[in-house]
DNA sequence: GTAGGGTTAG
């Protein structure tokens, strides 16, 4: 490595001219450096002549170390370090290397350290620095003092800070604090009216950021290629493919530069309004393309589950960098295909053409987390510690979320409890852990250390608390919190928790109030919530409620099966036989059909999956003897197959004890105790709720066999051990 | 000799 003595071989000398001559080459020889080594070179020379001594050239080679293609800020430090007395220049040269830098904390270190030396003070091309500083850290404090530094230096109408303290605001995400400013800055330029739109855009504002573009048009401020990009992005956002299009024309009447970044954001838009067609006539005549631009038209195509497209699009790419893979394993995941996503994730480690970042892994948890993969989950885990990938609060969410939904809670906190500054989604993620194990103290303790901890609560949050009331029939509490949450906390409850209320009155009994609930709702109920008063009347056997619900319900979703089965459930429950079979002969007539119940287990890493009466499992002979041997050793203990949990589809009486024996989650239970080894947890996932029967049964099995099931349904977890359930039978 | 606004995946 070279050093400062080393001797500049590779450099050329000039033996017969003069020293300003000398020095002049050398300075335009750090323009020309093309790598760490040659600077050093070129300094090296620069300290023996002398050079390095002139403020105006050791200024310049900072600027070459901090802010060139193959800048190391460590090494302009050590250079910064050898001036004896650094100007201003360069103090900010300093400065600006670090604000662009991964380690922008270090800016406002050195800017606290020119303050602190004394012998300078901040200059109107410090402070948009240290402020950019701020807002890659979103710190609000910090940049709040910078603001306040600005106002007493009597630098507060300098364009260039006011429109940086807007960018500032904009990222801390105060909107109302970066309009202020904006309001106040005495001559708006286009960067003012830019960074507005920008910090709209960001903040999820897209009707403001039409407003700011209207109000330019009036104050005749023209437009250019950035503003188009906030107002683009403002259009995918909104959805309007209307006013997305109209946009596109803009630019071509106003003859507003189009660069490929510009393109590129034009593609998006289409593919969020879900216009592909648009998006493809854009992408075929661009002359220019990067990998931004295909990523866009895969994402467009993975988005409508045009997988085969996707996959030619994929192929087709110059380079599939993490980014497209990512892409394909998201869309897989949120479409609710997580094979498919798991599978994909499996071809890229294969593939080893990219390296999986946190937003694979945040994809691929969550898949594992939809099949309860708990082995494949733990393997990432894992993966993310020797990988050495930084955690972050997307993966410890996607952690948390992942354990709690394959049933080990215990992990699920050990991972919430090593996280060190935990946001609004690592607490809501464990809230919801807990709530869908059916600790609903612990998860209303845990609400409480939250606002201890100063971390405000968003609608989410009180989705998944409210949740938890409902779950451990917490009324007085569910109650309270539902009135504190928009006068208190100032989040508008929402359709998701009026569900949740409606749950929680309804399931502990309180039907009248519930339906007196739903009466007053300042906003339309929705089916879900019928849906959960139509549960709870069948809970509690109220027919006529019942029928009010449903009819309601199916005004909402005339094509909701669920309603007809609750309903046909609960007229079976009420012994109304006639009006089952009648409901029975529409549902057949309207070609409803019921979602299949599916179970899934994982055993030594793969996922089995059984639906009802499945004998598709190669070891589908041994499940039914093992399936028939439970049966007799549950006979000879008192157990008799519940068949008013039975929904009426089979048609001979006499079938309806084997139909309740081929429900999905008995197999995958039966197949658990064949394949898995006596110590170790049966987990299963259902796509349906749980029936009663299956519930009675896995109780006495988890006696008999003394094995622990771990079953998570559609709504929760039932953890059977000992004979009992942790739901207390209440569900 | 120094400055501010930007498109893809969660």
């Amino acid at each position: 490595m070279a050093t400062l003595s080393t001797p500049p071989v590779s450099l050329p000398r000039h033996p017969n001219t003069t020293t300003t001559t000398v020095n002049n080459d050398l300075l335009s020889l750090i323009d020309q450096c093309t790598n760490t080594k040659q600077l050093q070179q070129v300094h090296a020379r620069m300290l023996r002549t002398g050079l390095f001594f002139d403020p105006y050239s050791s200024s310049k080679l900072i600027t070459a170390s901090a802010l060139s293609s193959f800048s190391s800020l460590d090494y302009a430090r050590r250079v910064f370090d050898q001036i004896p007395q650094p100007n201003l220049y360069t103090w900010n040269t300093l400065i600006r290397g670090y604000a662009s830098s991964s380690e922008p904390s270090q800016s406002i270190v050195v800017f606290l350290e020119m303050l602190y030396r004394g012998c300078e003070l901040p200059n109107k091309f410090t402070y948009p620095f240290v402020i950019k500083a701020a807002s890659e850290l979103k710190d609000l404090l910090i940049g709040t003092g910078f603001h306040g530094m600005v106002i007493k230096s009597s630098l507060g109408s300098d364009v260039f800070i006011l429109n940086s303290l807007i960018h500032f605001y904009g990222s801390c995400g105060d909107l109302d604090l970066a309009y202020r400013v904006f309001l106040n800055i005495p001559k708006k330029d286009l960067v003012s009216w830019n960074s507005m739109i920008t910090a709209f855009v960001q903040g999820n504002y897209p009707n403001k950021v039409f407003e700011m573009f209207r109000e330019m048009e009036l104050e005749n401020v023209k437009p250019n290629d950035i503003t188009m990009l906030g107002v683009l992005s403002a259009c995918a956002k909104k959805v309007d493919i209307e006013f997305g299009r109209w946009v596109c024309s803009y630019i071509e009447r106003n003859e507003i530069r189009v660069n490929l970044t510009l393109n590129n954001a034009m593609l998006d838009m289409y593919v969020k309004c879900g216009s592909i067609e648009d998006a493809k006539r854009l992408f075929d005549n661009m002359q220019e393309k990067d990998v931004v631009s295909w990523t866009t038209m895969l994402d467009g195509y993975a988005q409508l589950e045009k997988y085969d497209e996707a996959h030619r699009v994929f192929e087709a790419m110059p380079c599939q960098d993490i980014a497209a893979w990512n892409v394909l394993i998201s869309s897989y995941e949120q479409n609710g295909k997580p094979k498919e996503a798991l599978a994909t994730f499996r071809k890229l480690q294969t593939s080893k053409t990219a390296k999986p970042d946190e937003v694979t892994l945040v994809s691929t948890l969550s898949s594992c987390a939809q099949l309860g993969a708990i082995d494949l989950g733990r393997w990432i885990h894992v993966y993310i510690k020797k990988q050495g990938i930084k955690m972050n609060c997307h993966l410890t969410t996607s952690l948390i979320d992942m354990y709690a939904k394959c049933g080990e809670l215990e992990e699920a906190l050990e991972v919430f409890n090593s996280v060190e500054r935990k946001d609004v989604f690592n607490w809501s993620a464990m809230i919801a852990g807990l709530a869908m194990h059916g600790r609903g103290r612990a998860a209303l303790d845990l609400f409480s250390r939250m606002l201890e901890a100063k971390v405000k609560p968003n609608a989410v949050t009180f989705t998944n608390i409210l949740c938890a009331c409902s779950h451990t029939g917490l009324v007085d509490e569910g109650r309270n919190l539902f009135h504190q949450m928009e006068p208190i906390y100032g989040v508008v409850p929402g359709l998701k928790h009026y569900t949740c209320m409606v749950d929680i009155l309804g399931r502990s009994g309180h039907l009248k109030e519930a339906m007196q609930f739903i009466e007053e709702m300042p906003i339309a109920p929705n089916a879900s919530v019928w849906g959960a008063l139509l549960a709870s009347c069948r809970l509690h056997g109220n027919v006529e409620l019942a029928e009010k619900a449903c009819s309601q319900l199916l005004e909402l979703d005339p094509k909701n099966h669920g309603a007809y089965v609750l309903l046909s459930n609960i007229y079976a429950k009420s012994g109304k036989w006639d009006q089952v079979s009648g409901l029975r002969k529409f549902m057949r007539d309207s070609g409803l059909k019921k979602e299949p119940g599916c179970s899934l287990i994982e055993v030594n890493g793969i996922i089995h999956e059984f639906l009802v009466g499945d004998n598709s499992h190669p070891l589908s002979k041994e499940i039914y003897s093992k399936l028939d041997e439970v049966a007799t050793r549950l006979k000879s203990v008192g157990y008799a197959p519940n068949e008013s949990h039975l929904l009426q589809l089979v048609e001979e009486e006499g079938m309806k004890e084997h139909a309740l024996n081929l429900h999905s989650e008995k197999l995958a239970i039966a197949y658990g105790l064949i394949g898995m080894g006596p110590s170790q947890p049966i987990r299963v996932v259902k796509n349906l709720r749980v029936c009663g029967d299956c519930h009675s049964f896995a109780k006495l099995i988890s006696r008999l066999y003394e094995r622990e099931i771990l079953l998570r349904d559609r709504y929760r977890f039932h953890h059977f051990k000992e004979g009992h359930c942790s739901c207390m039978d209440f569900w």
